[in-house]
Formats: C-alpha cells, structure tokens, sequence
DNA sequence: TAGTGGTCTAGACCACTCT
DNA sequence: GAGTGGTCTAGACCACTAC
C-alpha cells in the first residue's frame, strides 16, 4: 500500500521543494507543469500535493497556486503577551486588519460564559497576517458592561490590552479549548484559502478576579502556521 | 463558489447522517450506493465526505468502509491524569496495547532532553483505544539510568504512575508542544487509517524537580477524536 | 486574454474485507 | 467469491488571477 505512486510523488516533491525553494520564490510550478514532469495526472498529483498540505509543508492560496509554507509560529494559549508581542517576538511582521464592528447576540458565547442565550455582546470581527499571509480570522465577543464605548474607540490593537489598561480588568480565569476543524466557506473566504482546508479552533471564554464573564473569542488558524507549546513547572 | 456541488452534498450527507445515525450503526452507506443516490460520481462524492472527514464528523477504517465518529476526548494536556484515568472519567472504555519494547538511540528524543544523539533509551511503543476505537499511537523514550529494569515489568500500564510509585520520580517540568500533522503511512497502518490521514502531534519533553531529563514522548492522535482543555485561574 | 486552480465526468483495476 | 474502498486515467468546463 505504501507504494502507491502519489506517496512516491511526495517524496520527489518534497525534494523537488527541498532544492528549488529559493529559486522558485516560494511558488510552486504550475499543476499541469507538475503531472507532466511527473508523467501523471493532475488528480494523482493534487493528492501527492494534498498530503504535503497535510503536513504543513506547502499550501494553496485562492486560485493562485501553491506556495511553500513558511515556518510555524510558536503559541503558548496559557500566556497572555498579545499578538502582535509574541509575533515580534520571533522575528516575524504582524498585522490586523478589523473586518466587522456591531452589537449582537452569540448563543455560543452566551452560553460558554454562562449568560442567558439573548445577551447582547460587543462583537469585533479581525483577521490577523504574519509575514503579510493571512493566518487567522477569529471572532471576540466582549459583554458590554465591561467595556461600553469599545466599539467607538477599538482600531486593531489588543484587545486584553485595552481591556487591562481602559477598564482595569483583570482577565484572571480562563477556560480554553482547541479543536482541529475543516474551514467553513465563510472562513475560508475571508483567509483567501479553498473551504475545507485544514485549520485549528481555539475558543477562550474569560472570566475575571470575582468570577465574572468579560470575553469568549474564537480563533480559527491556518492549521499549517500554528505549533502550540506549553511550558510547566512546578508540581502538578 | 460555495454552490460547488460537493459543498451541497456535504449538507446533505450531514442530514442524512444525522437523521440514519441510529439505524446504520454508525456505518454509513457504500460509496458507489452513495453516490448513485445523489446522482453523481465517487470522485465528487469523496470530496464531500472528506470534508466532512475533515470536520471530525465521520472516518474512514482501512477498506472497511466510513463510520460517524464518536464524541471527540477531552484531553488537558497540562495535567498529569493517566490515559486510562481520564478516558474513564468521560464515561468512555480505555484501552491499550504494547506494540514494542526495545533500548535504542532517538536523536528526536536525545535533542529534546538535551542529551548526546547516540544517547540510548528505553523505547515503549503503544497504541491506545477508547470504546475499542485505536485513537492513537505514541512512542515513549526513557533514560533508561531513571528506570533500569522498565522493559522487563511494563506490560501497558500508566508510565507515569510507574515512575513515580516505583523509582519515585516528579515528573516536575513539562515542555509540551502539539502540531497537525498528516499521518505518515507508518503511524497510519498502526491506526488502521488511510495514509494522509489527518492527526495530531502531541510531543512532551520531562525533566525531575532538579531538571535531570526522566522522559520523552510522541503521541500521534486521530484529529477527530480530541479536543484539547486547558483551564487556568490566578494570575498570568 | 492566457493561464491557473477548482470542480466534475465516466470510466478502470487492484488489494483488501467480509461472509 | 462478492463487494468495498484506494488508486489512477484522460479528458472537460468554469471562475478567477495575472498580465
């Protein structure tokens, strides 16, 4: 079974890669270019190219083509260093661009803070590059209490930020859940990739000092561009 | 875009699943019958179902056919709860098997607990089941000066339980770090999966409270069967 | 406008599972 | 032995991108 020929077709590729990367500029030959030289179909290439997806090593970007993918950022979901600090950090640009501001209704936000499903919460839609690549859109649902004129005065910066420094909130209680997931094709489309790429969820639903709800977010990555490390000491 | 045929099909095969859940017995349909009942080709069927495989909602067993994945696992990867603790914790039946033992070099493993390449270590090769379903294959790689006689009295109980009740070792820093992954057709052909197959890599780095390296871990989990939970409270 | 990736058709053969 | 999923062929048209 392991010498099905698109798992051949990944081994060369992933040399063809390994020897072309900087030559290439990072862009992938033509599909049709690739099964020729592989004297193949461009289904049985698209499933060796589809495993290198898998792996992180390569992805699609819209109809554009198929780029080498660059290396994963490191993300420690139990920090609280924003973004834009922990993307800096390693080297990298960050960058934010809001799609959406609006007050409504989120039945699973409600619920992951445990409020009644018609609570109203400031919702801020953004979508976050590394590098100028698109590598996350993820949706925050603030209660409005603790944070009235947010969506007057919020441009992109971080949102726990604001939170701490505006409001003096305390985001002390956090409860966090990652779930690997196929982007849907309203997600997909807003990070310019085909519906149905691999991509990771990760909700937080934030609580402060005194118990009470401030924030749930859900994050929804490019699953290629993402490892998620944990460092522990101590007694368990 | 999104009336893409297979994006339609997947809806339906999403009602169809959850309205014959019961009555198939969690095995869905042969594809050709599948794809006769809609009016289309497997190629296209396929598409729907591998994004709906790419969901979590449903697998596929070697040739045997696709079945509605169960409830995914809760896992909280910071804490030290033995496997078979928490899978019974959630209601469900853990299992696991002993796929080797053996002493040998790693340089994964000699690189992450900072030891010299040629380094030797006690290897445990495991693959664990919830409700009989393999979920999952890890290899655990042990200094074999922190657990001498390991391979002559481990037969599938929790390691961690091991090392502490028997050579009373505190497992004391933890670095964890976890990525998507495609199985490789190794892992694949021990999960009784296709290769390609989405997963999940979870590696874990352990030194004692005086930061002598103890152990090293690879876990190769289905991507459908987990979703990881952190929970954290006090300050960050 | 030319070329690309995204989608789809209508078959085929093989290795494997099930019974 | 019958049926299944895994793999592969050789095309095609369309929507979109890049120029």
């Amino acid at each position: 079974m392991s010498d099905a020929y698109y798992l051949q077709l990944t081994e060369q590729l992933r040399h063809l890669i390994d020897q072309n990367a900087v030559h290439w500029d990072g862009k992938l030959p033509a599909e049709r270019a690739l099964a020729e030289r592989f004297a193949t179909t461009r289904v049985t290439l698209r499933q060796a190219l589809a495993q290198l997806e898998g792996e992180g090593l390569i992805h699609r970007s819209n109809r554009r083509g198929w780029f080498i993918s660059p290396a994963r950022l490191v993300y420690d979901p139990t920090r609280d260093a924003g973004f834009n600090d922990y993307v800096r950090a390693q080297g990298r640009q960050p960058r934010t661009a809001v799609l959406k501001l609006e007050t409504r209704a989120h039945v699973p936000a409600a619920r992951a803070l445990g409020l009644p499903d018609d609570q109203p919460f400031h919702h801020i839609r953004r979508r976050r590059y590394v590098d100028d690549r698109a590598v996350l859109v993820e949706s925050l649902w603030v209660v409005p209490e603790r944070a009235p004129e947010l969506l007057d005065i919020y441009s992109g910066q971080s949102l726990w930020g604001l939170l701490r420094e505006r409001w003096g909130h305390y985001l002390a209680n956090r409860s966090i859940r990652m779930v690997s997931e196929a982007l849907l094709p309203i997600d997909a489309e807003e990070l310019l990739v085909a519906p149905g790429t691999a991509g990771l969820n990760i909700n937080r639903a934030i609580l402060d000092d005194q118990q009470r709800p401030i924030e749930y977010d859900e994050e929804h990555w490019l699953h290629d561009s993402l490892c998620i490390s944990v460092e522990l000491s101590g007694q368990q």
